[in-house]
DNA sequence: GCGAAATCTTAGACCGAGTATAAAATTTGG
DNA sequence: CCAAATTTTATACTCGGTCTAAGATTTCGC
């Protein structure tokens, strides 16, 4: 299982060596001002064996994308039977966030990667599109469950949103320029009021008046 | 603010047929198939007045995005003081609905306008970047109501998702081969039920008793 | 080990979306 | 009806991404 033989590891190696490549360029160049064949010159190779790896040159940038699915895969999946996903998608992010994990968003070194993000509109849309891609898979995940297809795909999405909300939460208030070491803090109880609403919903609990505006 | 003058009245004229002309290739020969050119020749006009009117390709297939975004922000704007969101959001698409408006998600002509979009990649993100701006919209408006950034962002995000799902879902249906009346008729309870879930949090409760259906 | 089959890489031509520029056509207001 | 402002057009260009056929490398049966 791990012996793969030297095909494979030459392609995972040649894999991470161009995208790391492409990831120095793009933090001191901007995204959109480096070219592919720019990068494939920078990695020896050519310029189709950097589209043979990534089909887009988006995902140069977001190549975490596959792992992170997968890790939150296994979170619904492998949590204890009975367990709310909602619980155990809590119990992730706090454990996220308390390893310094860089998707947990409340990290020093979001500012350098939100910045390139934001400077290219392609590199947002991708982003967007897998953060669609995590709804797709917990929507078939959850129908597998519970067989409830409408269902899933609603709690699916709904947790989704919670998710997206939770990492650009922290990541906004960085970019900002509030101090890091606060909005470590402060993320806590941010994982803690995103899952209260989706556990409880927004409705008006019992009178939600503006207490006085 | 009616008269615009001549040169208004053939702007808005020439975006129409544009659009019109280019929906029309899409329909019957797929997106991918035809190309900016094609269709700035069918229409009678140069490539760059096609660009000059819509940024991308794919805009000239989902023209209607800015249009339902004012509509939904008017939904919320002015919705009678005092309402929940949920409520304004809730009786507007059952409004939808009833009126047979495409955007129910309910109507015949969704499988073919449904096809078209599933065939391009590019016209599915460009799809889910609409929607996010939607969210982005909401979110703008949560937070000059409320002044809470966080939980703004948060409410809007899940309204999204809800909003989503409700149109997606008849719309799979659909496209899946389900008779159209039918899935009209189920689509009452799609949007209550998903309302519901969003108001009353999908947290595990007693028991949710649909006042029969 | 050897040689053939399978797989990966490469060069090079190619397509189409989108941008830049400057000239030509058209509307506007006086 | 003229001059200013705005829109449209032709043209040339860049770059992401695909296709093809040939060359290099690894694998595996013998």
């Amino acid at each position: 299982m791990a012996e793969q033989g030297l095909r494979e590891r030459k392609k995972q190696a040649t894999r991470r060596m161009i995208a790391d490549v492409a990831t120095g360029l793009f933090v001191t160049r901007g995204f959109d001002a480096v070219t592919v064949a720019e990068i494939a010159e920078a990695a020896g190779v050519s310029k189709m064996t950097v589209f043979n790896y990534f089909p887009r040159k988006e995902d140069l940038y977001l190549d975490r994308h596959l792992d992170r699915l997968r890790e939150l895969e296994a979170v619904v999946r492998d949590r204890p039977a009975g367990e709310p996903v909602t619980t155990a998608m809590r119990r992730y992010h706090h454990e996220l966030l308390a390893a310094g994990h860089p998707l947990s968003g409340a990290i020093a070194g979001v500012h350098g990667f939100w910045s390139v993000l934001q400077s290219s509109p392609a590199l947002m849309a991708r982003m967007i599109e897998q953060e669609h891609e995590i709804g797709d898979m917990l929507a078939g995940v959850l129908a597998e469950e519970t067989g409830d297809e409408f269902s899933a795909r609603l709690v699916a999405n709904l947790l989704t949103a919670t998710i997206t909300t939770i990492f650009r939460t922290p990541v906004g208030r960085i970019v900002a320029g509030d101090d890091v070491e606060q909005v470590r803090r402060d993320q806590v109880a941010v994982i803690d009021r995103a899952f209260d609403v989706l556990e409880q919903g927004i409705g008006p609990r019992r009178e939600q008046v503006h207490s006085d505006g």
